[in-house]
RNA sequence: GGACGAUUAGCUCAGUUGGUUAGAGCGUUGCAUUGACAUUGCAAAGGUCACAGGUUCAAAUCCUGUAUCGUCCACCA
């Protein structure tokens, strides 16, 4: 054996016996129980970061199972990323001096593609990097015609049972990306936002968005508002920028007597609040701000102004004519982003599919309540409900053109929709014209990673998938996408279903940069998971990343920690060399697996029976962590008792007094050390069970039982 | 405006049914060793467990409140 244990020469060799030998399939445990985790789907397109990193958690799972001789299956997939990847790709564009506008619907799809697929192979080699025993020949893409199939009859469903609807509504739209969102997708932020006082007619009202006066089609104030009592339903001549107008005034609960003059402008088309009022009052929708980000023709003179230079030319305006009674410069509000280029969301009209989530969110508390969904840790459970109780409908529409293209067809003729799971009508149902337009838009990525579990194991390889291993053991994923993600599967898998898509959910926090500031492009402080795989060996990484880390505790990423786990491992490589050089010494020694029994019969010196003993207390320790998804402690006892018990005190002892029996305690009960680390540190353990000439690879042997 | 987390040694963090002198890694100090160990071993120093109350025979742990930091959610113009 090398002196030192060098990884680099160990890992890839290692995964590919693993690979070749067929052992990430479940099938290697025939007649198993089957224990299951869907690997949730990175990004096909995109490096991995380290919160895949931290998938480790899932690997440890998987392998502890196998052990364990359960039929395990860790399912890896891909997510085609719709929007994400598509600004990507925009991104990519742009260094030709290229945008989306310059190609055609199909060809950028086909562009997109062939980008996508040039990439891919990246991703999935990472996770092989980090040891991750995951069953690729089951591996799903979320664009793989079954899985699109799938997602089609999805929507149909809801559609057929009118939880999809079509409606004009005001959407999250950001002007420069060309598309919809949903309300998850937007940012907030504090800005100060000058607050203009502007003379309506007899009144003045306060707002942040004078540009948008040109859609104003009502004023409000509180009915209780004595103040204003006389003006209610009456018609108020006011002079504007634009001339001498009229405009309504209603009476509305939704107005703060004590913010501003408690009088608001109601400009249904730019403002969710007063789309609501409009709706309330029947008001008119008057759309004065376009797709493009600019005024349009009811603006006047502004008309083709963007938003911004229409603010400044329309408040320069009002108070050359003396509309403007002041200007709170210092006030402070919360406007929405966008998520991905962090330009300010424009709320538009627009005609979108809506999910209508009340039932699904209903279910998906329900499935929790009863505990036929567990999370860990369990204050996310709180957070859970909070988000479904609240929850508005969900537009699932997006102006992109990478994505699963909506399967609904709108007839030219009659203008009703028909929504089909996939199928191209050949004529109208209602009025039997042929002239049928398929919808634009595409899907909300989550819609359809939302269906993941059932989907990828249905669309499996092997037919019986579904049905042997739905619903999930447990869904491990970031604490991030409890939203996004997490409860959509919920709400869709037991819709589609009839069951919670996994029995458990268990997060993991996030992996900040060693100072403990989230790690992003933007900052540049974004560190490569497999920069220190090369540099500490994948062993080192996923042991720091476990170690001292509670579960579902964000943690600072800690280049000490990564160092102190690379000396364990030295300190583990070692420990077999003292084994293997004894055994050359002398040729009676013999390396061979023992079961606990058997070793407390065989051990002669009462020392070596001792440490049988506390090696079996191990056993049972380190099994209850792991049952208990506490990690952490699961590592950081492995590491003391291998390190601070067996070797300093159990080597240091027999070290001097070995003979035949005590070497094949010795040696035994370092195979079970071997054992129990194994989940965590995959490469080395296998790679030292190997040299030491233990018969069976250790990925399949046996969990030891205390 | 709500919710959730954090606050423990110089630093980074463990400590999940309340139970002897509160632990680890790194760092610091001293000693030893070239050994299975590109080191390692032995030992030491270092903590009013954020603060204030409460429950209890017993609280880092449970309860109430406060402070600071962080995160998430929310349509006040």
């Amino acid at each position: 054996m090398d002196k030192v244990y060098e990884h680099k020469n160990v890992e890839e060799k290692i995964y590919k016996d693993w690979e070749e030998k067929g052992y990430f399939a479940p099938e290697v445990n025939p007649g198993g129980i089957p224990y299951c985790i869907i690997l949730p789907p990175p990004n096909a397109n995109a490096p991995l970061h380290f919160g895949h990193a931290m998938y480790v958690v899932e690997d440890i799972l998987i392998r502890y199972h196998r052990m364990q001789g359960d039929a395990a299956l860790w399912l890896p997939g891909a997510d085609h990323a719709g929007f994400e990847t598509q600004f990507v790709f925009e991104k990519h564009l742009q260094k030709d001096g290229k945008s989306r506008f310059d190609y055609d619907r199909e060809t950028l799809y086909k562009m997109i593609w062939d980008f996508v697929q040039s990439n891919r192979g990246g991703m999935e080699g990472q996770l092989r990097k980090l040891g991750f025993s995951l069953d690729w020949s089951r591996k799903k893409f979320t664009l793989d015609p079954d899985i699109v199939a799938i997602v089609y009859k999805t929507f149909k469903k809801l559609y057929d049972d009118g939880l999809i609807y079509r409606a004009n509504r005001l959407v999250n739209y950001c002007t420069f990306d060309g598309t919809s969102f949903s309300d998850l997708e937007v940012v907030h932020q504090e800005r100060k936002s000058p607050l203009y006082y502007i003379k309506y007619g007899p009144l003045v009202l306060a707002t942040t968005r004078p540009e948008t006066k040109f859609g104003d089609t009502a004023v409000a104030v509180n009915p209780k508002d004595s103040r204003y009592k006389e003006y209610v339903g009456k018609d108020l001549d006011i002079e504007t920028v634009l001339g001498s107008a009229k405009i309504k005034v209603v009476a509305d609960e939704m107005v703060d007597m004590e913010f501003g003059t408690g009088v608001v402008k109601i400009t249904p088309a730019h403002d969710f609040n007063d789309f609501e009022v409009a709706e309330r009052h029947n008001l008119s929708l008057k759309q004065v701000i376009g797709f493009d980000g600019k005024m349009n023709e009811y603006a006047g003179k502004f008309a083709g102004l963007y938003i911004k230079q229409a603010r400044a030319a329309v408040v320069e305006e009002m108070q050359k004519k003396g509309l403007i009674e002041k200007i709170d410069e210092s006030y402070v509000n919360r406007i929405g982003l966008c998520y991905k280029c962090k330009n300010v969301l424009e709320p538009l009209p627009l005609e979108q599919w809506f999910v209508k989530v009340k039932p699904l969110a209903e279910n998906a508390i329900k499935v929790v309540k009863n505990k036929k969904i567990k999370i860990t840790p369990k204050n996310f459970e709180t957070i859970y409900f909070q988000w479904l109780e609240n929850l508005r409908d969900w537009n699932i529409s997006r102006q992109t053109v990478w994505g699963i293209r909506i399967p609904a067809f709108k007839c030219e003729k009659c203008t009703k929709w028909i929504v089909t799971d996939g199928k191209v009508p050949e004529k109208c149902a209602n009025c039997n014209s042929n002239k049928l337009i398929q919808d634009t838009d595409t899907f909300d990525t989550w819609f359809s990673s939302g269906q993941w579990p059932f989907a990828a194991l249905r669309a499996s390889r092997v037919s019986t998938d579904l049905k042997t291993f739905y619903p999930t053991s447990v869904m491990e994923t970031g604490r991030d996408i409890l939203f996004f993600w997490v409860a959509r599967m919920v709400m869709l898998g037991f819709y589609i279903t009839d069951e919670a898509p996994f029995k458990e959910v268990l997060f993991h926090g996030l992996v900040n940069d060693p100072y403990g500031r989230k790690m992003s492009k933007s900052k540049g402080n974004v560190v490569n998971p497999l920069e220190l795989v090369d540099q500490y060996g994948a062993d080192a990484v996923r042991f720091a990343l476990i170690y001292g880390n509670a579960t579902g505790n964000d943690q600072a990423l800690s280049y000490t920690k990564l160092d102190g786990a690379r000396k364990f491992a030295n300190k583990l490589w070692n420990m077999a060399r003292f084994i293997e050089m004894k055994r050359v010494q002398s040729s009676k020694l013999k390396v061979k697996s023992y079961e606990f029994e058997e070793l407390l019969k065989e051990a002669k010196n009462e020392t070596d029976k001792e440490w049988v003993k506390k090696t079996q207390g191990l056993v049972s320790e380190v099994s209850k962590y792991i049952d208990n998804y506490q990690f952490n402690l699961a590592a950081e006892r492995l590491y003391e008792f291998i390190w601070h018990e067996f070797a300093d005190k159990y080597i240091e002892d027999v070290k001097n007094r070995i003979d035949e029996n005590s070497y094949l305690i010795l040696a035994a009960l370092y195979l079970i050390l071997l054992k129990l680390l194994h989940p965590f540190m995959p490469f080395i353990t296998e790679e030292i069970n190997k040299q030491l000439g233990f018969s069976q690879d250790l990925i399949i042997s046996a969990w030891p039982h205390d």
